[in-house]
DNA sequence: TTGAAAGCGCTACCAT
DNA sequence: ATGGTAGCGCTTTCAA
């Protein structure tokens, strides 16, 4: 220990050593430090000097017991290296530490059991809000367990927040932050279809997700839409991956039947896809057009760079944070009641990967 | 409201409301739920009982004040969208949160102001380590700097770990977790060299970054004891972006000297590299061979598959982790000594890029 | 095995 | 403008 203080104890300062070194009382110098009470010059000199010296600084759990504490939101993520992922929690912490509150991150895994854990420990925390990110497995058990969190987090003074999930029915008292996914989706095909694409290879996602649901759906509606039929055969569920594009594009090639354009469920399956498609000697967008969702960074650094569905994701930790901002400034008038929801627009991007197929190989 | 409880008091229930539900003490709640100490079955089974109903969780900053407490990692990043990061940041959550170990995440966006400001926040919430992420600017002021935070850190029982940023001289109180690499860029070098190369574009960063200057130097080296000249007009420093690598190629190829391979300071860098490539309509590696740094996912996902180096970034996470984890259970023994110091190894992972030069166009 | 009570460090209220 | 002090919710002696 190198620590040098008035008396020999060990431990951080406390605000009691500012108060005897400075020779005034705890509540000055808590005032002091809090900087939401008038104090006169000479006490405020004094109070900071010592505060230099000692290195001091409050112990939150203190200040958050006594009634003060700094805001906390907690973002729980399936998991972090998602690119998506990353962009709601930079827009969430962006925003949050715009405000000067806190940001917690934790991740599931697609755990639920984790997911519960998580969801209680924060509560512990006695955070502002728990923020739950991305697609959900939309089981009968779904709406029930997020109504559970809901209330749980609601009468614990805190708040649930849903980004990129379905609503709760009901009025369950959460705030959802979603954005149109299925429009998105209808567009994107849409798109595809008014190029001239009639045999078009479909990579939704995971079958259970509620994002990949939507995005087929809305597919599937500009199909209709169009006239076109949709054939099953030609849809291939699996994970948001690379892999999975390449994996589901290189098989259709093989074995399944002919296509001119591939609607991919995310910018990395279109990644994986468009490799696929290289390696077998196809050109992107002159034999084979593709397409992705999301839109992140990575879209663009495609060669060809690739048309997609642009996601607001950092706009959406914004909003997200800024509801609970508004949801705490508004006081118990609004507390209790059903959650807001928002829902942030999608558009296509159009860039390079798509062609009419009149005109391809 | 929907609250109910007994009493009809707002906020969550507290230890004592349990306490009284159940017609036992609070001392007796606190064991019960602690699980430290022997308490009678039956006392146990009224107290869940009681837990249950009321949706009762223990208050983390009023346990943390009365000296038990869930041990908190901070992690600052300067970009959270950093992929690299992300990994650590998945090593560091992912260990912390296997021992029952909270996470915080804060974002500096390169801002020493801020730092400083996330650095005192975290002291303020009495976490039990600060890990410091990424490659920094080495002026005069960084190790005085570190060195303050490192101290300051210590002496509020909490601990500063840095993770890939140079090793603290002196005896401050921090742990190193770096990788090696100077040697990484040294074998990446040689293995360029020796498949030929004589004229080779380098890109290694920011020259104030501290890993860019690593890169360049292990490049150095290789090119010195290759007994190949080093060029410094073929060094062209920039951001580690996918833009960079993209507009210095393109500036090379139009007014730079001839060149048979690219070193990129990344692999995000390569993929801009390959872009700019592609456009001129040089091919990879038949024309240009081109590495990276770092092995990201997107290394394996470029066209062709970017021969790079691998840096264990999760593994260095979990490290991070495990010294904190140590060194707490070691416990006043090691407390307040020169920090450890730990070095993992990088090598590279050869893939598709690069070719011998007499065998390119 | 269980209960009573003294703090942990801070804020906010009530005096002065 | 400043000081004294009662809690905030919990853990942990110390007694019983």
């Amino acid at each position: 220990m190198s620590q040098r203080r008035t008396s020999a104890d060990a431990g951080p300062a406390t605000i009691r050593d500012v108060a005897e070194r400075a020779g005034v009382s705890v509540a000055s110098v808590s005032r002091v430090l809090s900087g939401n009470y008038p104090v006169s010059d000479d006490l405020r000199r004094r109070v900071m000097k010592v505060v230099r010296e000692l290195d001091y600084v409050t112990n939150a759990h203190a200040r958050s017991l006594a009634g003060g504490g700094t805001p906390t939101v907690a973002i729980l993520i399936n998991h972090i290296t998602g690119a998506a992922f990353a962009h709601v929690a930079k827009g969430v912490e962006g925003a949050a530490s715009l405000r000067g509150w806190l940001t917690l991150v934790g991740t599931t895994g697609d755990d639920p059991e984790r997911e519960l854990a998580l969801v209680n420990l924060m509560r512990r925390q006695g955070v502002t809000a728990v923020v739950l990110l991305g697609g959900a497995y939309d089981f009968e058990e779904y709406q029930l367990r997020m109504a559970r969190f809901a209330r749980s987090l609601d009468s614990a003074g805190s708040h649930l927040v849903l980004v990129g999930r379905p609503a709760l029915k009901g009025d369950a008292p959460a705030t959802t932050v979603d954005y149109d996914n299925e429009g998105g989706a209808y567009a994107m095909a849409s798109h595809l279809l008014s190029a001239g694409h009639r045999h078009v290879l479909v990579l939704p996602g995971p079958a259970e997700l509620t994002t990949a649901q939507g995005r087929l759906n809305g597919a599937h509606r500009a199909f209709e839409a169009y006239g076109v039929p949709f054939r099953q055969d030609m849809v291939h569920h699996g994970p948001y991956d690379f892999e999975h594009g390449l994996r589901a594009v290189e098989h259709s090639l093989e074995q399944g039947p002919p296509f001119t354009a591939i609607l991919a469920g995310t910018d990395v399956v279109a990644a994986g896809a468009m490799q696929a498609l290289r390696s077998a000697g196809l050109r992107v967008p002159e034999d084979i057009s593709v397409v992705g969702y999301d839109d992140i960074p990575l879209a663009s650094q495609l060669t060809p760079k690739l048309t997609t569905v642009h996601v607001p994701y950092e706009e959406m930790g914004r909003v997200a944070l800024r509801a609970v901002a508004d949801r705490r400034e508004g006081g118990a008038g609004r507390r209790g009641g059903d959650g807001d929801q928002f829902v942030l627009g999608t558009h296509v991007v159009v860039r390079q990967s798509v062609r009419p197929p009149e005109r391809q190989g």
